[in-house]
DNA sequence: TATAATAGGACAAAAGAGGTCATGTTAGTC
DNA sequence: GACTAACATGACCTCTTTTGTCCTATTATA
């Protein structure tokens, strides 16, 4: 049930590399795919997803590549996971759609919740 | 991702629906599942998961059915999704299978841990 | 013995995840 | 300006998992 995404995993893998990697600098999709054993058409999937939701910026062209699109220590394994997966909405996991005192529903979301909570707490900066 | 699977809602919608009826009352999986609006045959096999694991006693022969095999201030929300998925195992969503110093690992674990602990808080009691 | 319930395996259908590819766009370099 | 090497994106395929159905066996009651 609560399994991570390759997605999901393969954007934090890279997230993480490229935040190993100097400050501004630029790195290659082929690149990082080689480095973490990735199926890089895949990873480019991935990085576009992220790209949309501005936790990497892409530079096209000749020489392109991705850069982080602000400080490792502002990024959350959260923001990561969201942009990949659409957000972690718990209102999809409904539990008894038709009666709206439906008691269990509480309880699903502040499972949720905490669960997140420590998924925001926890920024790149601390895990690279 | 972070979904809640048909079987363990039915499963806990099923639950509830035994502990809300009187204390030994054996309930038949066709009524819970017309009550419930839930398939009847699927329904069975979460039932028969929900058995084996000891959560509710089956009783087979005509008049048979099932009923909950403890008071329901004694079966978690977690005991229920736990029979039904398998053991919520977060050892399964390694994130860095390669490298043993992966900092991201104990970052989900810490949140899983955080999530199962509300579902373990939470029992059948309650939620009826 | 007839009946009505659960047990469980086999299997079909549907949905989703993971992965590949082809084509388009962009920008640096010669 | 042409060439090239990168990202962007949609279509598509395959594989796995989930969901759902059915059939047969077993069990217990009346």
């Amino acid at each position: 049930m609560f399994k991570l995404s390759r997605a999901g995993e393969y954007a934090l893998r890279g997230v993480v590399y490229i935040a190993s990697k100097k400050g501004g600098d630029i790195v290659h999709v082929r690149k990082i795919a080689e480095s973490q054993n990735v199926p890089e058409y895949f990873l480019t999937k991935v990085f576009s997803r992220l790209t949309r939701n501005g936790i990497i910026h892409s530079i096209r062209g000749n020489k392109g590549g991705f850069r982080l699109s602000r400080p490792p220590k502002k990024i959350s394994v959260y923001d990561i996971l969201t942009a990949v997966e659409g957000p972690l909405n718990f209102n999809d996991c409904f539990i008894c759609k038709n009666s709206r005192k439906c008691k269990l529903k509480p309880v699903w979301d502040e499972s949720m919740k905490k669960m997140l909570e420590v998924l925001k707490k926890h920024k790149i900066a601390d895990v690279v």
